[in-house]
DNA sequence: TAATATAATAACAACGTTGTTATTATGAGG
DNA sequence: CCTCATAATAACAACGTTGTTATTATATTA
């Protein structure tokens, strides 16, 4: 049998009323008893009963993640981001991996304060309701929750920018150009609207469909690319595992980065800095996304007020070792 | 505020307690009554709260899984079996990300039930101790808690022999040579013995290792041993990654699965059958696994008894159309 | 010194369930 | 028709907390 407050009210010769206030912190038990109690707690090896707690606070405490596509290296660093940044709010975070609407289901079942949605555009559907708030990212606009957004055109254009006033003109986009996931099309708009505004020269290898958002996706696009007569003095790949996939096509070609080409990666996580070469990388730091969406869920939290709401994050270029001057050869 | 059994009762026109009998289908509450109360639940949506349940009888009827690694297809497949395999037992299931330690810690704050842990070798202590019955699966020997394990060299040994019967006498394994994982190793250490066995010659290619267990791995390692001047009839992938990687570099090869060569993957998960070429397959089938982990848990939770066991599953061999008799040219 | 404000602690109801015990209605046997 | 077993339901304590209210001890004021 578990210890309770009331083994410990017994230990300390005081109410376990008193105890509760004391593990509490409340000001209104003396800062003497608090001290005795608190040992007494400690010393028995107490540990609160979470059931009964959320009986009469009806809070739990908790956040649940959803997460039914266990996939790519940015979504996982961003989970371990995700718990850190709750557990330091006192909250516990746990996930589920099952589709959207079953595991709102279980989260209401386990009353938890809030959720986290990351979904592909497809799954969540428009009527889907919480009794809590629920903050999505990742995910398409098509749904009633919150949502934190990414400023996907911004990000080419200050990555492109960084490039031309390097003095590159002939600059590659590597990336999965398939109709359905919006975000993915958001960043191929933003690097031809981006070629257009410093009106640099497109050639037939400046639009390169990896078809795909896995690491092997853009190392086949990058060997297809090389095999052209011409190639560009720089590349952008899409994504982390994209431009995972471009390194290691350029290295297999032995191109020397950044000397023989330059590269700039989508996606601002701390791998991006131990991949074969540190790769420059522009993005939303992963720590600053993960801050956003538990500030909102928790502002939504504090202030039940559930009217859904929007935050576009704006993107970051981190310097490494991927970008050179052109060379002027 | 939520519906409780009170105001089901005030509803029905009976006790609270009667209506608690009801709705966990007790013989003590007539079926007339029964019906009422029932049909009144569902009406007012009536939702039972966990908390109080929780409280009184000290059971969350919940699953914690531990899972620190996020990769790997196999796994992931396992994971969405074990929830499966947890609900229809009317258990629910969540996933902590966290490393071992602390996961269990959270998971005793939650009271559940029980725990799956899946992890790699290195991690896992010998001094963890856990308040509720816990199973693990493919982490080392090396902790206190029960294991489901599973025998890799029954695994070669059979693959080996399914290809010797259809003529094959040149066989090839690719796969993770290194020597902290002690399954990898015992997959390399079945196979050579399986050859032994079978007196079946060994060639510089039988041997190929991929140094890794990525998709990317089994794909080098693949060219690189089709460089080489003589080539194996037959190939085993030791995981279901390396297989996809050993098929996409024979298929850019333009070698013709299985006319001209037979390939066995590691792994008994619905995936196979959807590469590129269905892939015919040894392993513990992945509902196998999920059902045995979880029957596992369910016994000591029935039992009480926190006596560490070991199980261990023999694999099955799943005929596709990835292995043909050996061309007689 | 008595009355009164204040600080500290104790007592207790409440949260929503379950399971045990008490009460009431129903039917059988004499 | 009365007793007694039995079936059905009601009443209630318990689970381990929190928060509100009641009580006690202590200090302050007139």
């Amino acid at each position: 049998m578990a210890i309770t407050i009331k083994d410990i009210a017994k230990a300390a010769g005081v109410s376990y009323s008193t105890v509760s206030k004391a593990l509490n912190d409340s000001p209104l038990v003396q800062p003497k008893t608090k001290e005795k109690i608190l040992t007494a707690a400690r010393q028995m090896g107490y540990e609160p009963n979470f059931a009964a707690k959320q009986l009469v606070t009806k809070q739990s405490k908790t956040i649940g993640l959803i997460w039914p596509t266990l996939e790519r290296a940015a979504h996982s660093t961003l989970v371990t981001q995700l718990n850190n940044e709750i557990k330091k709010r006192g909250f516990s975070m746990f996930l589920s991996v099952n589709p959207v609407d079953s595991s709102l289901e279980l989260f209401k079942r386990f009353h938890v304060d809030g959720a986290i949605i990351f979904d592909e555009e497809s799954v969540v559907s428009t009527r889907l309701t919480a009794p809590f708030p629920v903050v999505s990212y990742g995910a398409g606009r098509q749904h009633p929750f919150s949502l934190i957004d990414v400023n996907y055109q911004q990000a080419m254009l200050q990555a492109v920018d960084y490039l031309q006033q390097l003095g590159h003109r002939s600059i590659s986009f590597i990336g999965d150009f398939s109709p359905i996931d919006s975000r993915q099309q958001e960043k191929y708009m933003g690097f031809q609207k981006a070629m257009n505004h410093f009106q640099l020269p497109v050639h037939p290898h400046s639009f390169i469909n990896s078809a795909g958002l896995e690491w092997f996706d853009g190392y086949q696009a990058t060997k297809r690319m090389l095999r052209a007569a011409t190639r560009p003095t720089a590349i952008i790949g899409a994504s982390y595992d994209i431009s995972a996939g471009v390194v290691r096509a350029l290295r297999e070609t032995n191109l020397i980065i950044p000397k023989d080409i330059s590269i700039i990666g989508y996606d601002n996580i701390p791998q991006m800095a131990t991949l074969e070469v540190p790769l420059t990388s522009i993005g939303v730091p992963v720590e600053l996304i993960a801050e956003q969406i538990v500030s909102l869920l928790f502002e939504q939290l504090d202030h039940k007020s559930s009217e859904p709401l929007t935050r576009t994050l704006e993107p970051v270029l981190t310097e490494r070792n991927s970008c050179a001057r052109v060379n002027p050869a």
